[in-house]
DNA sequence: CTAGGTGCAAACTATTTGCAGGCGG
DNA sequence: CCGCCTGCAAATAGTTTGCACCTAG
């Protein structure tokens, strides 16, 4: 993600136009791995000259709000995001070795939405798949989960 | 789900049958409801006199540990868990207002692995599927989520 | 110029750990 | 009676907040 594009999504969601927050969209939008805040904090630092910590949280949690970046979990007790431009309802394929993600355009939840608005009355009003695993390139190198 | 019961899953998996683990399986195993640690530990305190909660964690760990519980993911930074005595591979459907946890037969897993598999030769280890709304109780009587 | 953004330091909260004594098998 | 289990208290770690200064628009 270029900072022009960066600048325009902000523009968007009238926030200000700022180098932490370019930064931060950059450092997502670098390549398709997750990232936890300090991860993040690790990187900007020496491309920025410094960057608090608390402000990393402040820029992640905005752009998660507002749907631009996603949230990742896993079992530890930490937050991880990434960015994601594909607008159309879809999922991820997370390897859990080098933890790049996947776009994975199958999703079957409308069928089990019907099924419990059927079965119970019920309402879906979100739902969370992720799928693990390890990606072509880390299952040939034969790699277990290290992260 | 019955001391007894309780009792023989803690023998299968070579733990001491003690009060409070007992207590621990009985809380979550009363209703279909999730709860946080912190929640059981309110629950039990009454009925043992007392209980430490680290004491609750470590066994809400060995038994998430050993597959007799499970988590589940919310936004807020808690773990919550429950007990579920279906061992066949499904999903939960989960009502955001009464926090009361539905099992979902449906998954499409399958084709969605032979997807990644055929795309990116990756291989899928475990999965997330969690489906949030209201169940038929709370959408009828208007509720949002509460919790 | 001025409101929103940032940095710093400190608070908060869920969870974990070390250790001494207790109790199930 | 032995070793696992528990309680207590304190530590840990991720995340959030209050406040004063700064900078984008």
């Amino acid at each position: 993600m270029d900072q022009e594009q960066s600048a325009l999504i902000l523009k968007q969601l009238r926030l200000k136009v700022t180098s932490q927050r370019l930064e931060v969209m950059h450092c997502l939008g670098g390549g398709r791995a997750y990232l936890s805040a300090d991860e993040v904090w690790n990187l900007i630092k020496p491309r920025l000259g410094s960057i608090s910590l608390p402000t990393v949280y402040r820029i992640l949690d905005e752009l998660a709000e507002a749907g631009v970046i996603t949230r990742i979990f896993r079992s530890d007790r930490k937050q991880y995001y990434f960015l994601c431009t594909n607008q159309e309802h879809h999922h991820h394929f997370v390897c859990e070795s080098c933890r790049n993600v996947e776009d994975v355009n199958l999703c079957c939840l409308e069928g089990v939405a019907q099924e419990i608005a059927r079965s119970s009355g019920g309402c879906v009003t979100s739902h969370i798949l992720q799928i693990n695993g390890l990606c072509g390139v880390c299952s040939e190198s034969g790699q277990g989960a290290s992260a």
